[in-house]
DNA sequence: CTGTTAGCGCATTCAA
DNA sequence: TTGAATGCGCTAACAG
């Protein structure tokens, strides 16, 4: 490896100076600069990162650690490093391991310590696990579980989303609405939410609840909610519509539907939540709760900064708001 | 920040006993363990990664670098990180830029050295501009364009590829085939080998080749590829068959061909690339060309932990076999 | 404008 | 089994 010192005995100068050149901290003579770039160039010297973090304290480098990286914090992760980098700082994403259950400590909080900041997808961490973890580093939690109350937190406003949807789907003429995805587990996350949501809508149009409407789906796969559906209708409980936690199930549930040759939304009406890019082009375009993610990224960077500004700040708990973004996949109100 | 000389200080040890506790790399007396260990979780010390890795001059990390976090990257690099994470080094994404021409130079090299090596997927970048990315590291290149020998690089058989699934709507009965994204110049490039790819499956039919019917798409987006396919319905110009060369492209497609009434496959057929989670999903189903993406994964990983334990070895190109995915958007032999 | 000194936190080497 | 000295590569602070 090339170092400053190999740069500076190069050039006939000290470290010091190479390092004022390359980092334009202090003005440096020409021609003096001119022979340390020479210097630089003809060794090819880059510098090494890891040294000057360690001398600054700081790695210019923030951290978005997502469960996986593929679909929704794909997505997201395009729109929060634009607002980073504005910052001037880098991002970089780690997933945490295969196994979910363990998030953080399959990570190592260690790795922590290497960004200035870290945006923590929680998706499976419960709030008792995360409230070991002891970090002195910015951290700004996103993601629809409860989690302590000294984090700053983003979280998406899910019973609501899916209340706009399923009444959507009532105002449509539906009357016996699946939730694919959903759950009757009592811990709060997001499937729950999700499915309050839906309970609410029908309590409100003074429509039954039936627990039968609510399907479970295998890993929250697109092929997990087309097995699921496709047993539903094999069993032959008669339903008029579909409320899918999520865009990924969504387009299980329209796969499933498809081959039993159930139209939508003549037979069957579906709505989604995410608004993932797919919805807006699978035909006949899956309407879809859209969570804002451009806003959802804005106020996770924001609340990152802030912290990263000031330690001592109070916590922020922020729930972002949702729109219904109604498309061929339902009707209009009748 | 806590670090080792105050853990030492706490027990009563010399920073070196503290080391060797928390590596392990030479025994320790179980009673000053203990101590360590205690002083370890009463001050809530975490070892500094930054201070590690220079002191060791290797990260443990690899970096995935990537135009974008999402689509195609994201589900590539799922497939990647359990490899990496298997020899017991850590995986990390970056993202090259918005302006894609910049790529590594957005990036900066020196980023590249805070990893023990980079796969480089390689979009926008010119071989001579490629060239001219003098690292010692450790690099593999991943994508289609044509790259400097002296690297390592992993690509697909898009010509093959293309080819397959433009015989396949041959035999299927189309006889005007759109190849959508398409693009005439001859600068060596995914699209330029795709398209080559269909004009070969054209000219072994014994059919002709219109360049007419290469359509390019803005974006290489969904949005794009239903404008782009939406003012050739309106031109009129006649077509019963489409190539799209990726799949987020075929989506275009099919949202554009549903939205002018046009039935998949009965009036048109349709055909992708990179076999996405989607194009299972969408109905009728969209047949794709599949890249294998575990293998290519795999071959990539190879590559690298190759050239990390052997910087000498002669750089090897692969490109990856695909086979034809057969779904319902195209039509079986006639 | 340029050089010298010192030290970021950790782990290798050598000594006890 | 434990400790002391040393340096990884870089840059702040202080000379000159």
């Amino acid at each position: 490896m090339v170092t400053m010192s190999d740069v500076a005995r190069e050039a006939g100068v000290s470290v010091m100076t190479v390092s004022n050149v390359l980092s334009e901290r202090r003005p440096v003579g020409a021609p003096t600069r001119a022979r340390v770039l020479a210097a630089v160039e003809a060794l090819g010297f880059e510098v090494n990162l890891t040294a000057r973090h360690l001398r600054a304290g700081r790695t210019d480098t923030v951290a978005l650690v997502v469960p996986s990286f593929h679909d929704y914090f794909g997505e997201v992760a395009d729109e929060i490093a634009p607002l980073v980098e504005a910052e001037g700082r880098h991002l970089v994403l780690e997933r945490t391991a295969a196994r979910p259950e363990q998030e953080i400590a399959s990570l190592g909080v260690a790795r922590l310590h290497l960004y200035d900041g870290v945006l923590l997808s929680v998706a499976a961490l419960e709030p008792e696990q995360l409230d070991r973890v002891r970090t002195t580093k910015p951290v700004v939690l996103l993601g629809e579980r409860d989690v302590p109350g000294r984090f700053d937190h983003v979280r998406l406003a899910n019973e609501e989303g899916a209340r706009l949807a399923t009444a959507h789907m009532i105002a449509g003429g539906s009357r016996r609405i699946l939730v694919l995805g959903g759950a009757l587990e009592t811990t709060h996350m997001m499937t729950t939410d999700r499915r309050a949501g839906w309970e609410t809508a029908h309590r409100e149009a003074g429509l039954p609840v039936d627990d039968r409407y609510v399907v479970p789906v295998a890993n929250y796969s697109s092929a997990g909610a087309r097995d699921a559906l496709g047993e539903v209708i094999a069993s032959g409980l008669p339903f008029d519509g579909v409320f899918a936690v999520t865009d990924v199930i969504a387009l299980g549930a329209i796969s499933a539907l498809a081959a039993s040759g159930l139209r939508v939304p003549d037979d069957v009406q579906l709505a989604g939540f995410d608004d993932l890019d797919v919805s807006n082009f699978v035909p006949p375009g899956i309407t879809s709760v859209d969570p804002n993610h451009p806003g959802v990224a804005r106020e996770a960077v924001r609340l990152l900064h802030r912290r990263m500004a000031d330690a001592g700040a109070p916590a922020e708990h922020l729930v972002a708001p949702v729109r219904l973004v109604v498309r061929g996949s339902t009707r209009a109100a009748r």
